[in-house]
DNA sequence: CCGCATCCGGAGTGATACTG
DNA sequence: CAGTATCACTCCGGATGCGG
């Protein structure tokens, strides 16, 4: 689980700590290769378990069911099952998941200028 | 070095391989269990290195003098060097380190939002 | 005081084969 | 089609000791 590094000889103040905290567990939710992507794509449109291996070159089925698996488990994601044969899964955002797109957002606005500071 | 997850057989559109890129890029420069939070400390005011040791309790020194060079590598951070003894350092954010401070609001903000879900 | 070098354990990731 | 199980491997993070 997630490690809050707090230093309990000398307590930051409640108002840090609750910055440290924030932030740390964003970063865990979000902590794997592959998650903030899955994210975003889930976000473009409901995604099926296949499909998701073909949008994600080199992932393996196992990681992939794994990090889904933390995803829904973390409450990003649900996921619905129909009941056909061949089956058929469909993955989608929960509301708190939804919440998450403007850190996406964010990042990757900052991507963008990272490129261009690169490229001078 | 980043690893963008194109799949070069049906590669994506453009516009998406750079929405890829560019998030791939700020999730690799923020891979690193103490990165967030350094960037944030040092955001708050110039740090120095034992001052962090102190903040980050159970970091080695090993491990935090790595991360600060990565981050330094990737141009989010400064040092400047005191020429006294006994030596005395301090890391600052750069122009590109700042900008990078909306991405850590945003997180946190959501952080927030995570414990509120949570405490239902 | 600051930071590097080395070694080491464990987590995270990935390939493959197999099941419902 | 959608996973699970197993094994192997890399790499991050951490401890310790040395050097500027």
């Amino acid at each position: 689980m997630a490690k809050f590094n707090f230093n309990l000889d000398t307590l930051p103040p409640s108002e840090i700590r609750e910055e440290i905290c924030s932030l740390t567990i964003t970063q865990n939710v979000l902590q794997g290769r592959w998650k903030p992507l899955l994210i975003w794509y889930i976000s473009l449109q409901p995604q099926r378990f296949g499909e998701l291996t073909r949008l994600l070159p080199g992932i393996s089925k196992g990681i992939l069911a794994k990090q889904l698996k933390e995803l829904e488990d973390d409450g990003l994601i649900q996921k619905e099952i129909f009941d056909e044969l061949p089956f058929k899964v469909e993955y989608t955002l929960t509301d708190l998941g939804e919440q998450l797109l403007p850190v996406i957002a964010v990042m990757q606005d900052w991507g963008k200028k990272y490129i261009d500071s690169r490229q001078k």
